[in-house]
DNA sequence: ATGATTTAGGTAAACGTTTACCTAAGGGTG
DNA sequence: CACCCTTAGGTAAACGTTTACCTAAATCAT
């Protein structure tokens, strides 16, 4: 049996209002005898506080779902800790839901939180297909979107990384070096971040005064096999370019590869520039030229705006775009 | 004011304890009628049954803690998403987190988890320190570890995977290749898993009646930083190998810039071999032969065991070794 | 000495479920 | 008709806390 606040409270000769009031700390009417008497009984029957218990009465699980498309892929890891690291300083904790992109998944997992009474929710919605709509209708606790902007109602803030302009300084710096005809790599339209970044590098062009070739734009997926592929499609299909600018990283680390098999010299035959700044694109060599992107931050951020909602507290920015900043190493 | 299972009680005229057994399915004696007048009310009025006051009186939360070093550490997301998806597929949900290879936080983190009452744990413990130790003796759930064997007591399942027979593996398969003078950058010993490690790569060398070279084992950390550190040190010590094997990929990954900066040709000059097979791996040039570890599979597993320690099923195995298997790829 | 205030703690309801056990009505059997 | 069984549901305690409000004794000011 484990020792609750009553069998500590019999021993100690008090009401249990009393053993709470100094678990709590709000024991400022509480004399130090007494006080002491219950701590010790605490530490000698290792009392453990339920919190479910108190949960039920305070309303508060000081608990929060993350609900991410995959913890395996690695743009978010970094979110995923920043999310970590600023719930656990204010006393909370992270709940992970891996929702694959898909609407079905994140839906139950949404469910389930709410279910499980979390104290809020911060979510890097899936991309969604055409017709697909995300209903956080019936969930009455604070919802943060993370990365993805997405049109639900009920969303209480927004944390997003200014996609476009980081596309568009990346692209303009390839123009600037010379690169004259960028193939663009993009993920999937049905990605709002895809789209923006792709409005970067049209936008960049513009400036230039520059045409586009709609045969240097191909859609595909945010993986390093489609980076992989989309390459070898290309060169298949013998369209020249002298730069590659992707939607990100790992489409960027498999178009490298891909490249490199070809016998293709990259920065000197061909200039790669990324997006996201993930960890291993340090490791690979030429090490990659990038648009960082502050995930970290972006996770911290969420979780701050979060507690800042659950809290009550005043939130002057609901809607937080956090910059990018191009990272020139040697591939380009 | 959320909807509770009184209101809807109220509402279909029956008591909370018809209510409470339609909602959980136990509606074996409820008319069918009655029945339905119950699920159309949950539905128009939104009922979202509380599990926290649910977990008050079955006993169980179904959640079960996490505790990993760093979920930003390529080794871990793996490990987490397979830990995610057995729990997610009987109903209990996980909550991550982070120790830092710091064992302060990590007592804390298993207390905190413990109020919250999760209904198990799964740990990959922080490399300790000498003289500290682990103290599980106040924790009334089970506790599975998963990659690191520790000695505490009150562990009821561990994961591990044969580490040893892993490097054996695969140091044997340099020495056959003919390499002569194999350079081992370390983990650090305080882990369990770099101990292993070496300990396979001197069996290899008795095995083939082969000498060790003390000036060729550099104990490091598990990291890319120190591998290219290390690779820069032994060099300009002028100590001279034909082979370097890594401790983990991470490792690799570092020594294999460092040599690629310094003009070495990788593997016609020197060749690599790491261990963990993460996922970026592949994607650099050369990809690197490395000994892969079953980390999706280790999660799983552990889930699999802490559910089944959970629901009371038997329990066949309470130690899981898991194979490696060496991958060869170009770096060797 | 009296009334007011402070100190130290107690009382008990409430939070939203689950579940072991109870009950009343109806049906079946001989 | 008397008895038993089944059906359909109800009763109420229990889970472990927190907290608004209460109270009795001690102290203080005048």
């Amino acid at each position: 049996m484990k020792t609750t606040i009553k069998d500590i409270a019999k021993m100690a000769g008090v009401s249990t209002a009393t053993v709470s009031k100094v678990v709590n700390h709000k024991d400022n009417n509480i004399s130090e005898a007494t006080r002491q008497r219950i701590l010790n009984l605490i530490e000698e029957y290792n009392y453990v506080p339920n919190r479910v218990a108190s949960s039920m009465v305070t309303k508060k699980t000081h608990s929060i779902g993350l609900v991410i498309p995959d913890i395996t892929n690695p743009f978010f890891p970094e979110i995923a800790r920043g999310v970590e690291d600023l719930a656990n300083q204010h006393g909370y904790h992270v709940i992970l839901c891996n929702s694959d992109n898909d609407l079905k998944k994140e839906v139950a997992y949404i469910a389930m939180l709410q279910e499980k009474m979390v104290d809020g929710i911060i979510l890097t919605a899936s991309a969604m297909r055409e017709g697909e709509t995300l209903d956080l209708g019936r969930i009455h606790v604070p919802v943060i979107t993370v990365d993805r902007d997405i049109k639900a109602s009920k969303i209480k803030g927004k944390i997003i990384v200014d996609n476009k302009s980081g596309a568009y300084e990346a692209v303009s710096y390839m123009l600037n070096k010379g690169y004259k005809r960028i193939l663009h790599l993009a993920g999937p339209f049905t990605s709002g971040t895809s789209k923006e970044r792709y409005e970067g590098y049209k936008l960049a062009h513009e400036n230039f005064g520059l045409p586009i070739y709609e045969e240097l734009f191909v859609e595909g997926f945010y993986t390093a096999e489609w980076g992989y592929e989309g390459i070898q499609r290309v060169l298949n299909e013998g369209i020249d370019f002298d730069g590659v600018f992707c939607a990100n990283d790992l489409i960027a680390l498999g178009a490298l590869k891909a490249l490199k098999e070809k016998g293709v010299k990259v920065p000197d035959d061909i200039g790669i520039v990324g997006f996201d700044d993930i960890y291993m694109t340090t490791l690979i060599e030429p090490r990659l030229t990038t648009v960082h992107q502050p995930n970290y931050q972006m996770g911290y951020k969420a979780a701050q705006m979060l507690v800042d909602f659950i809290e009550e507290k005043v939130v002057k920015e609901k809607k937080i775009i956090l910059k990018t900043e191009l990272i020139i190493r040697e591939s380009s």
